[in-house]
DNA sequence: AGCCGGCCTGAATAGTTGTTCAGTTTTTCA
DNA sequence: TGAAAAACTGAACAACTATTCAGGCCGGCT
């Protein structure tokens, strides 16, 4: 045997891969998912189409890994805004804006990752992304019901519609698109879908405007990080 | 000059066109978006391939006028049911459990025609499409905040939150998808549903749920006309 | 009937991209 | 240094469907 795996190469290698998958994802981010094509991913990482193969099995396993990856950065975004608050319901108005601001502050990214059409079957990390983010939501949920704060309801029916409710105003296509070059308007726009989500879920008007103002502060701060 | 169009024929020609649009609906009834491909349009539609193209200049077209007749049918049905109601809260309960309960008994098509990624461009019909019907959402929701029922708020912003929680928990991936089976779940869902948006754009619980109880009934027995 | 013009047919065309693979380069180690 | 093994390259390939168009067909007119 004269060729092994030298720790140098492992590292090049994951280098590479990680290389690909960012080159991936900035061409989301920048032009959505339809940009996200074998040919231009592999210039943008500096290596030949086919070198993606041997990282990735195919188109769909990219994407669906950046998918995963997105998610998980959501995720635990959502999670360090939530268990910063003081009490549940705070938490769930902190988990909400956490994800209006960042679908808003990252929107052709989310479109791309949530919902944009791709050529190819990505459905399955698709709703593996949806129901991570869903199932914390609805667990925060069902926290300020246990705590007495939100009437009984269906926490996942709840948390599923929070989201698309986020969705469909914030990146969906009939979303303001003038939002960034205006902080003011920005924060307005992520203030009134919060307060939106909170009375879904029963929260009282007059309580839900002083949560979201709690809220939002802080999850603006995050943001940068 | 020897040919004219007859009424015969002008008949003729309307009814083939018609009959490509109803096959094409069909497909996307049945299996979703993707199954709209023009060969198999035109077989359904007892035509031959190069014929749809007599009809439609382009596949993008045909769907684009598919995405039109549905949303204008659905439109139709939002303000039968809300104008029967007694008041503008009620009509606007009216409409979001029409808006549910139409969704929910056209679920296949209703995601072709709302989010299904297809192969060619039909953002703008789509676009069209859901600002019809948000427009019409909003302007109940204006209507209620008129009356003094509800806060003031940004009524475009809040019909296109509503829209999108509804589509996403009742055709989303995360959709519960065993409810044609159980006529009482499907109604509980709607209603469930209806409470929330009603929720959020500021009904107090107590009246929502009134409001969703009088609503559900006359939507369910309008959906079989 | 017979001619004319538009309508219809459906096999061939075309364009788009994901995927492959034979040949080249790089890396490791005796 | 040289041989072996893995990695990389990029042009060729493949598959899928929308779209075209030359030729046949049919309805309308005199």
């Amino acid at each position: 045997m004269v060729y092994r795996r030298t720790h140098q190469v492992v590292k090049r290698l994951a280098a590479r891969r990680s290389a690909i998958l960012a080159a991936a994802r900035e061409a989301a981010a920048e032009s959505g998912m339809s940009a996200v094509q074998i040919a231009p991913v592999a210039v943008r990482a500096n290596v030949a189409a086919g070198t993606v193969y041997r990282y990735f099995p195919s188109k769909a396993d990219l994407i669906s890994e950046l998918i995963a990856e997105v998610s998980r950065d959501e995720l635990a975004a959502i999670r360090r805004a939530a268990d910063a608050a003081p009490g549940p319901s705070s938490a769930l108005a902190a988990a909400v804006s956490t994800v209006a601001l960042h679908v808003l502050s990252q929107r052709k990214l989310a479109w791309g990752i949530l919902a944009e059409p791709v050529d190819v079957d990505v459905t399955a990390s698709r709703l593996a992304s949806r129901r991570e983010i869903t199932n914390e939501i609805a667990s925060r949920i069902d926290a300020a019901v246990r705590a007495g704060h939100l009437p009984a309801q269906d926490t996942q029916l709840a948390a599923t519609a929070l989201l698309g409710a986020l969705n469909e105003a914030l990146v969906g296509p009939l979303a303001p698109d003038d939002l960034d070059d205006d902080p003011a308007r920005l924060r307005d726009t992520v203030q009134s879908i919060t307060l939106l989500a909170l009375r879904a879920v029963g929260v009282m008007d007059a309580r839900a405007r002083g949560l979201v103002v709690q809220a939002v502060l802080p999850a603006k701060a995050l943001v940068g990080a």
